[in-house]
DNA sequence: GCTCACATGTGCACAACGTACACATATCAG
DNA sequence: CTGATATGTGTACGTTGTGCACATGTGAGC
């Protein structure tokens, strides 16, 4: 019998009214602390102060669990994006479009610097491209990391930035550059770089996205 | 009592011999069959036909095994590279100093597709700029596929085909962009994609870099 | 060649995890 | 008010990583 010392506010029912939920929000945060291998069912459960096996009404299974965490994490990736986005001065709208979408990538990664366990939590699980659209991992204006990356994109030809015949999958090659920037600096051999040389890299492969494409 | 009837052929002595090297090959094995989380210590021991403990005398810990399968499995991406880049006609020096480069990445993401397991486990585990150059994670030239990127880009500025003052962390950036895409293929939102349109998105990224350096 | 120290493998134990199943109880429809 | 259903509990099992006492080969020095 726990008493109710934990994180929630001492359960007073029976039920515990949304510990689906409750269960997520522990599963971020565990997530925040070690990464995807560390949102362990039970502790989620204890954090909660819930039985184990009373999880198993709202999740099939931990990986359940764990693609539910997954599509929080993301939603915060989204979060990051949109306030980098909602920093840019109004300007004239082709500077303004290619402010956007160079806000795509150091929202992105700056999530990934601040929180690198909830980063690699958000593209750990089973995600294909149907649920990368998924409402459940959009942020506040509704778009999910991926939807996005493609609005921008879809900007840049609009502004006459991109040519049209180079905006297919232009996605995916922006999208590669900077994950894999991501995963360099979390657990890669760039973990140890002092964080000025971290800003100057994010700059430089945003830099060749742009002039890449 | 085990009955010998595993993968090695029937432990004579009561010494096992070589049971190092014998773990850190069933666990590239069990890398190739299901990632890094499928190299399981027990399971390993199971395989060699050892008990759980013995693996003590030889790794510190579950970590220690996984690090030294993580450096085998670094050295067969760095075979795949020296592979690709064998297969290039000898052609002028400039033009093959830019195919070598190319096939960094191509021999890279082929072993990311080919042995999706393997390349996760080569790059899941602790690895800073240190240990990237570390002779345990070489392939036949003694090279590991940080530095074959190294040299193909030292080779791109003595053939003229990058500027002198663009080559500093030129590394990093076209790591990022070849990494992100075999992330993306592997469990990211691209697994499903059939393989000529991942063909395409290489080339794609390939160019990008190329391009954008 | 014998003996003894040391390296290496065994056996057993424990805690933690995911998960299944029977049981208990709160809530809501009628 | 009553019973069906949703939701949480208790207990149990198999698996994993890991520590510790013990056993047994192997080689160094006499």
């Amino acid at each position: 019998m726990t008493t109710g010392l934990g994180n929630s506010p001492a359960r007073t029912s029976y039920r515990h009214g949304d510990l689906r939920r409750a269960l997520i929000e522990a599963g971020v945060d565990l997530a925040g602390e070690g990464g995807p291998s560390a949102v362990v069912l039970r502790e989620a459960t204890r954090r909660v102060g819930v039985t184990p096996s009373a999880a198993y009404r709202h999740f099939a299974d931990r990986q359940a669990l764990l693609d539910a965490v997954c599509s929080s994490c993301q939603a915060l990736v989204a979060g990051a994006i949109e306030a980098d986005q909602a920093r840019i001065p109004a300007t004239d709208a082709t500077e303004s479009a290619r402010l956007r979408f160079r806000a795509v990538g150091t929202g992105y990664l700056r999530f990934a610097l601040e929180e690198p366990g909830r980063f690699q939590t958000a593209f750990s699980a089973s995600s294909d491209l149907e649920s990368a659209t998924s409402s459940a991992r959009a942020g506040e204006r509704g778009l999910t990391p991926f939807q996005l990356l493609t609005v921008a994109l879809d900007d840049l030809v609009t502004e006459g930035l991109l040519p049209a015949e180079r905006r297919p999958a232009a996605e995916f090659l922006a999208w590669s550059a900077v994950h894999g920037l991501a995963e360099l600096f979390i657990d890669g051999p760039l973990r140890a770089l002092p964080d000025p040389v971290k800003q100057t890299l994010i700059t430089r492969v945003i830099d060749m996205v742009e002039q890449g494409l």
